[in-house]
DNA sequence: CTATTTCATTGATTTAAATCAACAGCATTT
DNA sequence: AAATGCTGTTGATTTAAATCAATGAAATAG
């Protein structure tokens, strides 16, 4: 239940068998199953996740009821509202599984006291935070940026797995795209292609 | 010259003055006349700044010339293309100074040395990456889900400084709008104000 | 196995934003 | 003071995406 996470932290910080130990206490095993919420809106985020199975979406929802996605979180990834974990306010996102889940959570106070304790799971911390912020960044960088087709081309080159597994109107979601705009952006690059 | 930095570091990360003192060997300070480069598109991000003084943006070129900005960068803020700060790959990016500046520079290798030797510093800069990506995603969750006149209400009420310090076809760039829309935008908020 | 959601596509129409073009106000330079 | 460049606005037109509506296919539940 916690074999990809304490990989990751080997891999990324150089965690020792008995760092691994010492952070084990400190996460709890939860499973979720298909449409099951991490996280609803109005409440705190008293979790952050790590996903060891399964796939999440985290999203708001605007007056008229439209989903808006903002993030994926597939195996080896990271999700919580950060912003909510961290301050304690209320969110203003719902954060659901979109399969059956395997999830070890953390707990804010838990998270404050191994970054007091353990510059390592620091380490591991800044490291995360930075590959996010990168990601994102790009994400950004193409919304702002990009013609459509290419902002879907690149989509599809940086996350073929998510692209692959999540239903077509989620990837328009997440592209603030409405699902006939994406079919037809998909329709017109496999003409161009061919 | 180093003084708004300093007095960061104490209050962000509990820095006292012993380590002000080591610290502050590492950086590198550097003025910047308006319209001066830190980055250009094809270099390396040498240096990551800190903006002691005046303001500068972050921005790339689509392949028609226009420009699309990133991130804007006052006093107090840190800026670099991060990607290739990180990766010593060449930059997409352009950083160019919108006034006159005064900067502290730190090199890749200086900021590998004090993440490895000063603990306070990691913390600072997972703290600076936290906050730099609950910014962005706030920004990038107005972009795909809200009405256009609500992201420039939010832009100002977040960023009233940097709204009134730049010309607005800049901040229709950062919004990534024309400026005629932008300017469309305001007329009919004003409107609808009175 | 059948019924029912969920999902993707396509067409017609409306709406929003980009583009093209002109102009006026300032500031800066010389 | 004349000239130049930068800035913001407005109008007319084109273009891109949203919306509205219908359909069919696939997946899931009963």
């Amino acid at each position: 239940m916690y074999e990809l996470f304490l990989q990751k932290l080997k891999e990324t910080a150089g965690f020792d068998e008995t760092d691994l130990a010492t952070i084990k206490k400190f996460f709890i095993p939860k499973k979720l199953r298909k449409k099951q919420y991490l996280l609803q809106e109005g409440d705190v985020c008293k979790f952050s996740a790590f996903v060891e199975k399964g796939a999440l979406r985290l999203y708001s929802l605007d007056d008229k009821g439209g989903e808006h996605i903002l993030q994926f979180a597939m195996e080896g990834w990271h999700i919580a509202d950060l912003y909510s974990f961290l301050t304690g306010e209320t969110s203003t996102y719902n954060i659901e599984a979109m399969e059956d889940c395997e999830l070890v959570l953390i707990t804010k106070q838990s998270h404050d006291e191994l970054l007091d304790k353990m510059p390592k799971y620091e380490r591991y911390m800044r490291l995360q935070i930075t590959n996010a912020y990168l990601a994102m960044q790009r994400r950004l960088t193409s919304i702002i940026s990009m013609p459509l087709d290419e902002r879907y081309a690149n989509l599809n080159k940086d996350y073929p797995h998510i692209v692959q597994r999540v239903p077509q109107h989620m990837i328009a979601s997440y592209m603030g795209l409405t699902p006939e705009t994406l079919s037809r952006v998909r329709r017109k690059i496999a003409e161009a292609k061919k």
